[in-house]
DNA sequence: GAATTAACTATTGTCGACAATCGACACAAC
DNA sequence: GTTGTGTCGATTGTCGACAATAGTTAATTC
């Protein structure tokens, strides 16, 4: 528990760069614009090293890119980046849902399930932006589970990623029922443990992503 | 061409993390081993903020970790990480190889078979060092062709951390002309654009590797 | 003697200042 | 009008110093 507390314990540079990505997701920032370390070191009133700091941090997680010499910006994603990211995203997520579908026990797929519940209720609903999360719980559960710890980094790097270009669309899904039920597919498949039938939901998922994507912006 | 000089202009911290990254590839230093700040800033004559660069660049190439007030370590990289590694890797060539064989033109193609007959050249030499960095070529040229950059990117990044852990095993492959060849069939089934024995030769490679590795070290 | 607390030391976190570089503009040469 | 050159302000690169923290050893208490 000690080891906990110790993570909490962020520093200053952390502190700053969730402001920055909150900003980022806010659409506060516009898509390539220039960051000024003296600038934002004054607003939050701290060094500029500290500034750098919390880019570095913000640079690893893809969402700035600094230029030797030029400063650092906020990354300006096209379509073309997100075509890049949804089909690393599809060769991870199809091999990790693969995967746990032999190493998850009876407890996980119920956990699963309850996350499934949750879905149902959201979308009567219509909320979307608790539907969003689930989405990602449910996906990242399963990640969790497939043995492989670089799998589950790269997931939340491209997804954070996505976030920010989703933040930038206004358009969502046209059917939250529609985005749950396939939730419950990708679920029947790993239930029934059809090695094909996940590999197919998973492309109908995301291809289903990339076409709400794709249809505007550019 | 303005920009290629401008990114030959290293800063100083740039060239300490290779510095640093050439000293992790020759043994120089332990797997786990701590670096301290001020001692390299002493022992490269530059301040602790340079060293910090350093480490930042470093840690974005995996080699390095650095846990908040405890300090910066060479990263441990065990026999899992090397699985993992490996497990991504192959996803990540097996979809860049399968793409990259429909975008090849055929000049492509023979820059390909020029590098493969270069191999067949040191591989009669029984020529490892030259051979390794030709298997590099040979696989970068495919992926750089594969329409995906972050493809490339993880790829490199996934190949530096395997080349620290190979550098800390003394065996490597029993016949350079079966690694040859390995590529040789690989080639074969580009060319002939047939995906399912592409797929089946990447796996087969990548295995190849992972045996090597997995006989020993813990 | 074991456990707890209190200095002490080594190291990282943060800071503000100076140096080097970039981009823009003005001016000169052709 | 275009091209080159020099200057200037804005911004990043690098620096060394001080503050805060973790790990270690010594002192204290029971």
């Amino acid at each position: 528990m000690n080891e906990d507390l110790n993570a909490m314990k962020k520093s200053l540079g952390e502190l700053i760069a969730n402001a920055l990505k909150q900003d980022i997701f806010n659409k506060n920032m516009e898509f390539g614009e220039r960051l000024i370390e003296a600038e934002l070191a004054t607003r939050f009133d701290v060094s500029r090293s500290t500034i750098r700091e919390a880019f570095m941090i913000l640079e690893q997680e893809g969402l700035v890119t600094s230029k030797a010499r030029k400063g650092t910006f906020v990354s300006n994603f096209t379509k073309e980046d997100m075509n890049e990211m949804l089909e690393l995203r599809l060769i991870i997520e199809a091999k990790a849902f693969i995967n746990a579908l032999d190493r998850m026990e009876e407890e996980h797929y119920l956990e699963l399930h309850s996350i499934l519940e949750k879905m149902k209720l959201e979308a009567d609903k219509g909320n979307w932006n608790i539907l969003f999360d689930l989405d990602m719980e449910f996906h990242q559960f399963v990640i969790l589970h497939c043995g492989n710890s670089r799998f589950r980094k790269l997931y939340e790097s491209i997804q954070v990623q996505l976030r920010v270009y989703l933040a930038h669309l206004n358009q969502y899904y046209s059917s939250p029922i529609s985005f749950y039920m396939e939730h419950v597919e990708l679920y029947e498949a790993l239930v029934h443990k059809d090695k094909q039938r996940v590999e197919k939901q998973i492309a109908d998922h995301i291809n289903y992503v990339e076409e709400k994507l794709i249809r505007q912006k550019n």
